[in-house]
DNA sequence: AGCACGCCGACT
DNA sequence: GTCGGCGTGCTC
């Protein structure tokens, strides 16, 4: 009897575990890999086959049969399942959850194939027979003309009767959605510069040895990281291997997605906002050996792309690398680095403002360090002033936009050139505030403070719930509702108050709907439609437009008020990236940033652009007070309806770490909480976090898997978490 | 996930 | 004395 053993796609960590089914004699083909239907519990689920095997004598307890298969082939390629394995044990999530992410949401039933029919002529015809079927004729012509068309575009009756007739043939051929198929640019001219060939050379050694080896690419923004990565791909098409190029989102993807689809034939998009078909279609053209390139957000990390000899992290310290929303929250940092040892392959990560993360890996000799520290052409860097608001408040100068930064808007508009606006908070105002008792308004969902949009809503930009704002203050009933703090919504007013002749576009998360809106948005500015984009931190983000010489921060310091250890490294980040938009090209760029503290440190180095003043500034404090890179961290999140149970069950967790591991171990390790979680209250459950610092994970690990940590649904682990509340 | 089983408090 | 809350266990 042939024996499968089967996990089935159930998420709880109940099911975590392999089931034995009967392989019917129909289904005799299956291997580790195919998806498969299954009763299981009176139901049928999906199942993943993960092993197949002949035994003599069955077990000793009723077996039942699998259903049915769901592909035409193993959905799970050998090297998925080693990937989805280290996933499972490494996160601690149950292995189908873990193989749930190869399959890109298509949880349930695959997504049919489209096809279309096309028509060839099966020899030679009579044109007089056909004199009173002019439809036909027309066929047949066009036919002879071109070779082959598509049935779609005549009418079934006329092909119908050719086919019956035997003058037609039809063949179904299946079509690929790609919506990426159309753009193409040409490759530009251009000669590498020294530093580029220097980190092309030191990479293909680990490529042409096909082992794994790690790298920072830290080139300054416009030092022609992409060239980098598109001449390190063209190698590693050379030796036949396949190359996976990660971006931070969907913003990003267009620029780099031309660059190498200028180069490169075969080159697959995959990202979340794709539609279920053309994902499908994409897996497809990857499974089939067609996509030797494959462009994508994190979740192109799970695609059954064989035999990588490359894959690039670019932007590498981005946010949206990390998942922290469903399980595994995992890092896809950490999960390139991990896939590319098991592939053999070289994995670079590139930036302009390295993680500190990475950056201090490389300087323990971790990873290899690669650096590119001028700009291509020797086109300089943009020069920054720092405007001091404090000082522009006193002087009573109250507008949002400083005397320097209109000064500056108004130089490069009269010059011909276009200007970008950074304000990192979409909406109207920030905060809605009384004035009698001081207290905020909170969104009655998650407890976060909501923001004011100019449709006269107020919104919470966590859960994008949607309210009239109150007429009364919900604490003291005062009616003194106040709208403070600026967003883009309000940037827009002043913009258009300020320069009254300019042509200003906005750009943030409520301006850019749907697959191509970030694209649509950047084209217009690009072609010149508009003197000044301005919004949130995706204007910073992932293109390159060579109008542009002005650049202007505002509340480049606010991320700074957040009490998280991340706070200065995302303000240095975001004021480096921003200013790198400026003059690329020809003309030099100028950048403004408006502080109000413009003494610290990530704003003095953010305008100076220098990284490793900024590292060596930063480093020191985070092993001061022991947070990555020093150690890791792994967030819990404990759950209950009753808020006393959640913080004693967190208590426990507190106290048993301490004991079992603090107290037993050479390794520095430390846990804080617990503490009420940023959303202290959600869908009616209370929550408490408990952040552990650890110099060894594996330690970590275990303590989680002794506890069955990982088995409780109160209990949510992140690894390497955002955020510490 | 979804359901049966069983233990304890609250009620006709 | 029974109804129904939810913590626990099981599904090939």
């Amino acid at each position: 009897m042939i024996i499968a053993q089967v996990r089935v796609n159930v998420s709880t960590s109940g099911v975590d575990k392999d089931f034995s089914y009967r392989v019917p004699e129909e289904l005799n083909f299956l291997t580790a890999g195919w998806r498969v239907v299954v009763p299981f519990n009176d139901r049928e689920y999906v199942g993943f086959v993960m092993n197949v095997a002949t035994v003599g004598d069955p077990p000793n307890f009723e077996l039942k049969d699998i259903s049915e298969v769901l592909d035409a082939e193993p959905w799970f390629t050998p090297t998925m399942l080693a990937e989805a394995r280290w996933l499972a044990y490494f996160y601690l999530c149950p292995l189908a959850v873990a193989m749930s992410l190869f399959m890109a949401g298509q949880s349930r039933r695959p997504i049919a194939a489209k096809f279309e029919r096309v028509l060839k002529l099966s020899g030679t015809f009579d044109e007089k027979l056909f004199t009173r079927k002019p439809a036909q004729l027309k066929l047949l012509k066009l036919l002879r003309e071109r070779g082959q068309l598509q049935a779609s575009d005549f009418s079934s009756h006329a092909v119908n009767a050719l086919i019956d007739a035997g003058l037609v043939t039809v063949e179904r051929r299946r079509i690929l959605r790609d919506s990426y198929a159309q753009i193409k640019s040409v490759p530009k001219p251009f000669e590498l510069t020294a530093e580029q060939v220097a980190a092309i050379s030191a990479v293909e050694k680990v490529l042409s040895a096909r082992r794994f080896g790690g790298f920072l690419l830290h080139g300054v923004t416009g030092s022609g990281k992409t060239q980098v990565y598109i001449e390190l791909a063209k190698i590693t098409c050379r030796l036949g291997r396949r190359v996976l190029i990660l971006v931070p989102e969907i913003a990003l993807t267009g620029q780099i997605v031309a660059n190498f689809k200028a180069n490169f034939e075969d080159v697959a998009v995959v990202h979340s906002r794709l539609g279920a078909g053309e994902r499908g279609d994409a897996f497809y053209r990857i499974r089939n050996g067609e996509a030797s390139i494959v462009i994508g957000a994190r979740s192109a990390l799970f695609t059954p792309l064989e035999d990588v000899g490359l894959i690039v992290v670019d932007e590498e310290q981005d946010g949206s690398y990390k998942q922290d929303d469903k399980t595994p929250r995992y890092q896809a940092r950490v999960v390139a680095e991990e896939f590319a040892k098991l592939h053999n392959a070289a994995v670079v990560f590139g930036s302009a403002t390295p993680s500190l993360e990475s950056f201090h890996r490389a300087q323990c000799g971790e990873l290899t360090l690669l650096k590119m520290p001028r700009r291509v052409l020797n086109n300089p860097l943009p020069e920054v002033k720092a405007v001091d608001m404090r000082a522009e408040l006193k002087a009573g100068h109250r507008e949002l936009l400083s005397r320097e930064l209109l000064k500056l808007l108004d130089e490069t508009l009269s010059a011909g050139k276009q200007a970008i606006i950074l304000l990192n908070r979409r909406g109207w105002s920030t905060v809605v505030m009384c004035r009698a008792c001081g207290s905020v308004v909170k969104c009655p969902e998650c407890g976060l403070p909501v923001t004011y949009h100019v449709d006269g809503k107020i919104r919470c930009h966590n859960c994008e719930s949607e309210a009239d704002p109150p007429k009364e203050c919900p604490e003291c009933g005062s009616d003194k509702i106040k709208f403070l703090g600026v967003g883009t919504e309000k940037l827009e007013v002043a913009l258009k108050y300020s320069l009254p002749t300019a042509r200003v576009l906005r750009m943030d998360r409520d301006s850019t709907g749907g697959k191509f809106g970030h694209q649509k948005i950047l084209d217009a500015f690009a072609r010149g439609d508009y003197n000044i984009l301005f919004g949130t931190q995706m204007v910073a983000k992932g293109h390159d437009i060579s109008n542009v010489t002005a650049v202007g921060i505002l509340n480049a310091d606010a991320a700074l008020s957040l009490s998280n250890f991340r706070a200065a490294e995302v303000c240095f980040t975001l004021i480096t990236q921003a200013a790198g938009r400026a003059g690329r090209a020809d003309s030099p760029g100028k950048v403004v940033v408006q502080a109000y503290n413009v003494d610290a440190p990530a704003i003095r180095f953010g305008c100076a652009q220098d990284y490793e003043k900024f590292a060596a500034n930063e480093l020191p404090q985070r092993e001061e007070i022991f947070f990555p890179p020093y150690c890791r961290l792994v967030k819990l999140i404990v759950t209950h309806k009753d808020e006393a149970k959640a913080k004693k069950f967190a208590k426990k967790i507190v106290a048993a770490f301490r004991e079992e591991i603090i107290a037993n171990t050479d390794d520095r390790q430390e846990i804080l909480g617990p503490i009420p979680a940023a959303i202290a209250k959600l869908r009616g459950l209370y929550r408490f976090s408990v952040i552990i610092k650890s110099a060894n994970l594996e330690e970590v690990q275990l303590f989680l898997r002794v506890h069955k940590l990982h088995r409780r649904d109160d209990v949510a682990i992140d690894f390497d978490p955002t955020t510490t509340d």
